[in-house]
RNA sequence: GGGGCCGUAGCUCAGCGGUAGAGCAAGGGACUUUUAAUCCUUUGGUCCAGGGUUCGAAUCCCUGCGGCCCCA
């Protein structure tokens, strides 16, 4: 590639060996023709145009706060230093504006003719759009009262060979943006807030937990069984192994094998797995948190949901009421408690207790019910018409226990298993258990399961070294998992999945 | 899986049967207080790909590729 580094032969547009932009025909050729004579003269100048370390910069977002508290009309500011990327340039013959970013905001940069020096004005010709530069000077306000740093030096620090994209509307297209997400960071407006607040979020759901006392661990992303989920797994192949492996849709079974461990409450961040649709709710590898406490209940479970939500949301600066999905949330808590069976006789008017009632109910919404499980029919008759209804956070508890292999059913009554999920906008946040510890019951469970569904319904695989884990006695205790991408899709009014995983999958482009 | 919409210059978009347009960006020129700078000027295209209809296709039809949305 042609460089700096060959300054004896300034302009690769004049080599013999690189076509001319007019040959190429091409105005993207052009462009990055005119950007690499720029190269070649920085190269010419003594200037590297690739940069180097650079000590001591200043935070635009401090140099801000600073000449807050100054007099517009001081002229003998504080000398400061700044770098960033150059996103607007106005040139005024012998003095040039820059609008220079870096990741906490932006900042004007004067550099004038005089007051650089023969020594770097030429350099200040070889800037473009997009450019990184260092720049030491004066902080102050110009005559129109913007703040700005006025140059005494200006070091280069970076060149940009791509032409970047409109400097008002930035990049608009949904595919461009994703696929070059730096891009969408740089000059997508509030992009680089919200995954900021991404991690922001994240990083309060692991203190929430931490504060608690759990233990963050780091399970196996490769199983030997796809269990603690139903969805289908990507498969893959171990070679040295010779044998079949798959990619983990759940964190659950290994989590758990932890209680048993002794280490009582513990927790994972990590990523998933399913070899599903996609969406605007569903990439196929996604955040997960679970988080397991011995001793404890679905109840715990609810109480800890809404801890680490709220705390998230404070992190995220979200406001307890705002909106998303075109809806008016609020994150209030206590958030509301509705039993399964009651949601569904409401919304459906039919008989939860009564499976003949169910099923008419399904039947009339198009649901196959011939040959199922009545609690997969009810379940997918829940899914159709609840879910939707369900705004504001809403704990649905008490679950038909045919669905529910992991959990623990309730004291009283077997029929219903001690399990809730998280509701927002029609979206589940979260779902926890208080969890199944008898290992014949889940043993049993699991073969039920396996017998009477088909792979996609089940959540069981059956996984005896597991039940063996539990046979040694897993303390009773509340698990939970909350869908991470949801949980910031929600506190950053995301209406689509992509919008907060930075690199969502994506098809190869055509070449 | 079904339905709808979109793909035109590096970017943002117009054109929707008569042979390719604008703004920004880029090249040249002017300007020491601009801020989406301004003014003068020049350059820039396999109209996603392949078929079809037509005297004529960016435009209409089909297929494919890529994307977005809705439904299951």
């Amino acid at each position: 590639m042609a460089s700096s580094e060959t300054p004896d032969n300034p302009a690769p547009s004049t080599s013999p060996e690189a076509p001319t932009a007019a040959d190429r025909g091409s105005t993207a050729a052009a462009l990055e023709a005119a950007r690499r004579e720029k190269l070649a003269k920085l190269g010419e100048l003594g200037v590297d145009p690739w940069g180097h370390r650079f000590d001591n910069v200043q935070s635009m977002a401090e140099l801000r706060a600073e000449a807050e508290g100054m007099d517009p009309a001081d002229q003998e500011g504080p000398t400061v230093r700044v770098a960033g990327r150059i996103l607007l340039l106005r040139n005024a013959g012998r003095l040039v504006f820059l609008t220079l970013a870096d990741r906490s905001g932006r900042i004007q940069v004067m550099l004038g003719k005089k007051q650089v020096g023969p020594e770097v004005w030429p350099v200040v010709g070889c800037l473009d759009l997009g450019d990184i530069v260092g720049v030491d000077g004066r902080l102050g306000y110009s005559n129109s009262g913007e703040i700005t740093v006025f140059a005494s030096s200006l070091t280069f620090l970076t060149k940009s060979i791509e032409t970047p994209p409109d400097k008002y509307h930035g990049l608009v297209d949904a595919e461009l943006r994703q696929r070059m997400r730096y891009l969408d960071l740089i000059h997508g407006d509030g992009v680089l807030e919200r995954f900021t607040a991404r991690i922001r979020i994240i990083e309060a759901v692991r203190r929430t937990l931490t504060d608690r006392r759990y233990l963050e661990v780091e399970g196996p992303t490769l199983h030997t069984i796809a269990g603690g989920a139903a969805a289908r797994p990507f498969a893959t192949h171990h070679n040295a192994l010779d044998m079949p492996i798959v990619m983990r849709i759940a964190l659950e079974l290994h989590l758990k094998r932890l209680l048993v461990g002794g280490m009582e409450r513990v927790f994972e961040l990590g990523r998933v797995y399913r070899n599903e649709g996609i969406s605007t709710r569903h990439n196929p590898e996604f955040t997960m948190l679970e988080a397991y406490e011995a001793y404890g209940n679905y109840e715990t479970m609810m109480d800890l949901t809404e801890a680490i939500i709220l705390n998230a949301a404070e992190a995220a600066g979200t406001p307890t009421q705002h909106a998303w999905m075109g809806k008016e949330i609020d994150l209030s808590a206590p958030f509301r408690r509705a039993r399964y069976d009651d949601l569904l006789a409401e919304v459906t008017g039919c008989d939860p207790a009564d499976p003949a009632s169910v099923a008419a109910a399904a039947a009339t919404r198009e649901i196959e019910t011939a040959g199922r499980h009545p609690d997969v029919i009810k379940s997918e008759l829940f899914e159709a018409t609840v879910e939707e209804k369900l705004i504001n956070p809403t704990f649905v508890i008490d679950y038909p226990a045919g669905v529910c292999p992991l959990t623990k059913r309730k004291r009283d009554n077997p029929a219903i298993a001690e399990r809730f999920e998280l509701y927002v906008c029609g979206m589940e946040l979260a779902n926890a258990y208080t969890e199944l510890n008898d290992p014949d019951l889940q043993e049993e469970l699991f073969r039920t399961q396996l017998a009477g569904l088909d792979d996609d319904e089940s959540m069981a695989r059956m996984d005896h070294d597991f039940i063996k884990a539990l046979r040694h006695g897993m303390p009773p205790a509340g698990g939970l998992g909350i869908g991470i991408d949801r949980l910031v899709m929600l506190l950053t009014g995301a209406s689509s999945i992509r919008d907060v995983i930075l690199f969502p999958i994506q098809r190869p482009q055509a070449e």
